[in-house]
DNA sequence: TTTGCTTTGTAACGGTTTGTAACACCCGCC
DNA sequence: GGCGGGTGTTACAAACCGTTACAAAGCAAA
């Protein structure tokens, strides 16, 4: 995203204050799309392209402001600017609980608009550039989240799996198409040393692969190696 | 800064007129310096002290006030009023667009002068004192504020926490991804430590848990880690 | 192929950890 | 004091997972 390029949606049904906005951010060098209620704004959200900013009007004919931005952040974390008639607390608190990022009271001053915008915008951006970098994995249809601990078949659903079940996997899936031993498996799962006749892992693998198994075409990803431990056998693992 | 102490530069090449203005704001307790051109006002300006509000005249021998306002918005969020004779011919919106954040039509009385300086200025600090740093978060449609202390459930209901489950909620959202040992939890909600029976966080977090689950979709965002802990496992978490 | 030993798969059992209902305690407020 | 909400404790149920036991499979030698 580039601040000359940045894109800014604005909310708003008088067809007056929209336009002196849009003037104003554009002179700033936003690109600036109006819409005129809550459908006109999903239809802009519709056609692809995410805005960096979202102003919207708390008062609007129809679906008000408020019920807009939080179903708006259902879906986007872009930030949201209100524009607030009245001085009203009760507005400006509840804008916030719905999750918008700002206010601004009615009559503003374009300085203030355009101060406010710029640290939105800015702040937004450092947040993406805070980002790091995806914890997911997908293989043969799964994808594999090591942040939220959920593994998702191909259909969607999501496995239940045990903690040490989802160890086992995240192993796997670190170290595709590679023999594994017992010791190592039971080293990266609990951190400790295998006594000679330990079974653990034997079970563990027995578990995961019934798990599996219930999932369609997914049997067969973990393969015995007899003297040596497990291969897991997925086909294109790649990050997300 | 200090209402009582507020530096205002008043731009204003009738020296009747500027001699008034700058009575009446004195009066009030501003501070107030004198410029009878854009010359004089840059003059003023490069002395280094900002002023914390503008008042320019349009109508102006040499550089006009539209101009110079212009120009000052290039260095400065610093309120600008503009003071314009001819009300048909000033459009409202090329001032505003020029940068201005209101404008006063000649003649005007002093009461009407001294009650848009106070609300420019109020504004501007209202706006600067709302540069603090946010103390709101948002995750999968909930919106967490821990000055208020309310958690507010992407339908927009609020969620009756008690003390200690806001604490482990604010817990949560400042850690999340991580696992969160027993102990961990217990020293940030109460900054004690566990005895090795001791059950109280695994009570808070059933109870966190229950009241979590009676909002949609938002099953399953504690994850208990076997052995080790719970992980909060919100998706996309944000400060706002 | 048969035999026998080793390794692996997994059902069953049980110790440990976790979930939670019920109760007890504490503390602020009438 | 009595009351009520919040929080910790206890007790028991459920889940988890290691152990054991035995069956099945693999492999080698006869």
């Amino acid at each position: 995203m580039n601040a000359a390029l940045a894109h800014i949606i604005v909310v708003e049904d008088d067809p007056e204050l929209g336009a002196l906005v849009q003037g104003l951010l554009a002179k700033e060098g936003y690109q600036v799309g109006l819409a005129e209620s809550g459908a006109a704004f999903d239809n802009h959200l519709s056609t692809g392209r995410e805005p960096d900013l979202v102003i919207l009007d708390v008062m609007l004919p129809g679906e008000d402001g408020l019920s807009i931005c939080r179903r708006f952040r259902l879906q986007s974390y872009v930030p949201v600017l209100m524009l607030t008639a009245k001085s009203d607390e009760f507005d400006r608190v509840l804008g916030l609980e719905m999750g918008a990022d700002d206010y601004l009271v009615k009559p503003f001053g374009p300085r203030e608009l355009v101060a406010r915008v710029r640290a939105l915008i800015r702040r937004s951006k450092d947040m993406t550039a805070m980002q790091k970098p995806s914890n997911r994995f997908v293989f043969d249809g799964f994808v594999i989240d090591f942040d939220t601990r959920i593994l998702t078949a191909p259909s969607g659903e999501e496995l239940a799996l045990t903690s040490a079940e989802f160890e086992l996997m995240t192993c796997f899936v670190k170290r595709p198409r590679r023999v594994l031993s017992r010791d190592i498996i039971l080293d990266f799962v609990h951190g400790r040393n295998a006594d000679p006749f330990d079974r653990s892992v034997d079970m563990l693998v027995s578990r995961l692969r019934k798990k599996l198994e219930t999932v369609e075409g997914a049997a067969g990803m973990i393969t015995t190696v007899r003297n040596n431990g497990y291969i897991f056998t997925a086909k294109d693992i790649r990050a997300l």
